[in-house]
DNA sequence: TTATCTTGTTGTCAGATGGACAATAAGCTA
DNA sequence: TAGCTTATTGTCCATCTGACAACAAGATAA
């Protein structure tokens, strides 16, 4: 099991005095959403010591004294899942003095985003007690992370309505209607299909893959790919990407 | 004068171990804004030892072990002005291995903006080394702070278009024309007079002060106030800002 | 073979919005 | 009182938006 090495829970209280090689009193905390049918989901960890029983909390770790901040959310990613090529952003800092029990730690929370193609390998490569849960029914949480997660929807509903993102989300080649529902689990809300497929195909950010679904029993919608290149180019000259 | 307690500038390069009763290798770093007539203007200290001669720096200190991460940054900010009651968000954490010598500083950056009220106090409360410089021709600063200062002003560009946080820019009472300036300055264009005054109107989010400019050498235009209560009661009906 | 079901895709239309710019109003100065 | 500057209102048209109808393409079942 790779050493997911959460402050707090892998970790007696005064195990910052024991930490070897990291910067004291700051940690990272990952916000991994992956989308599961039409559910958003994120992936926690459940607590093992007595004093947290039965609660869960976001993967994290410590932050190595010669590492930069990123690399450190991405090597922690990849300690748990074993996945690699997230999309990545950071979030936040929270440091609220008595986050965290005992000792001062401020966190750096990210957010990653993991493709559908890879949402079954993430929580399956790693321990039993990582787990994908809705982001509408999550379970007690540890410390702060109530609150972080929160804030992390927010900034995530903000973002996916400003910044071509959600494609993180799907897989390489998908539907129309899979972004839709995509944006529809986002953001808690319904839309309406033919002006949904105006809109974005109006964009011209989705380059058409020529190929159609397969194994569905109605129509087959033909499949698209998100076209990073294009997408460069137009917000090189003034386009905002708006849902 | 204040203790600007800037890492690295005040301190010797071991000041890390001096330093008491603080989260060693975590900072502060605050872009503090304001409106110059239309300029953008970002405050900025002069760096006096020989090493960064000449150059300038972000202001900024050290967070105490016992006090919470926003409230550093406002204590830095007041102990640096004497300005109270900025708009202060946090901005982003920075922390690239080598952006710090000889010690490893994670620093934790915040913006501020400061209305046009207090524009003036601000840098004539404290030394003769801080002072408001356009962010159009910025001097050669130390460490990452350009990088910083970049990604703030992006940020910047960004929410103000996004939420009604430009209003912090002016002063309490602002006549249309000057909110428009402000988006001017900001955004680096030039707008409509008529429809943009219709869109903001539309917003219903200035209250009239029933008041005129005065000393203007030409028709006076009426004043108006944001009405944080009435975008408070939008917000939470479902109205996004949005210029 | 044909009806039927489900989803994909295109069309239509009224109302709202946004950008360009004309027109008028108000106050100061010469 | 004319002329200047800015404030404020009005108009027009292209575009966008939202609501919903209509048609197309497969798959399934009678």
């Amino acid at each position: 099991m790779p050493n997911t090495h959460i402050p707090g829970s892998q970790h007696s209280p005064n195990a910052l005095s024991l930490a070897e090689n990291v910067i004291k009193a700051l940690s990272i905390d990952n916000l991994v959403f992956g989308l599961d049918d039409d559910d958003l989901k994120i992936l926690l960890v459940k607590q093992t010591d007595p004093l947290h029983q039965g609660k869960w909390a976001l993967p994290g770790g410590w932050i190595r004294y010669d590492e930069n901040l990123r690399d450190a959310a991405y090597r922690l990613l990849e300690e748990l899942t074993g996945v690699r090529d997230l999309y990545l952003e950071q979030l936040k800092t929270f440091g609220r003095v008595d986050r965290f029990p005992s000792e001062r730690v401020v966190t750096i929370a990210y957010y990653a985003l993991v493709s559908a193609d890879k949402f079954s390998l993430v929580a399956g490569q790693s321990a039993a007690d990582v787990s994908w849960q809705s982001v509408n029914k999550l379970p007690e949480l540890v410390y702060d992370h109530a609150e972080i997660i929160e804030h992390g929807l927010k900034v995530l509903r903000h973002q996916v309505c400003h910044q071509p993102i959600g494609f993180n989300l799907l897989p390489e080649k998908f539907t129309l209607l899979q972004l839709q529902a995509l944006y529809e689990a986002i953001l808690n809300t319904t839309l309406d299909k033919p002006n949904f497929r105006r809109k974005i195909m109006k964009m011209n950010l989705l380059s058409p893959c020529n190929e159609k679904q397969q194994g569905v029993p109605h129509r087959a919608a033909s499949l698209y790919r998100f076209d990073a290149e294009a997408y460069k180019h137009l917000s090189e000259s003034g386009f905002a990407f708006e849902i």
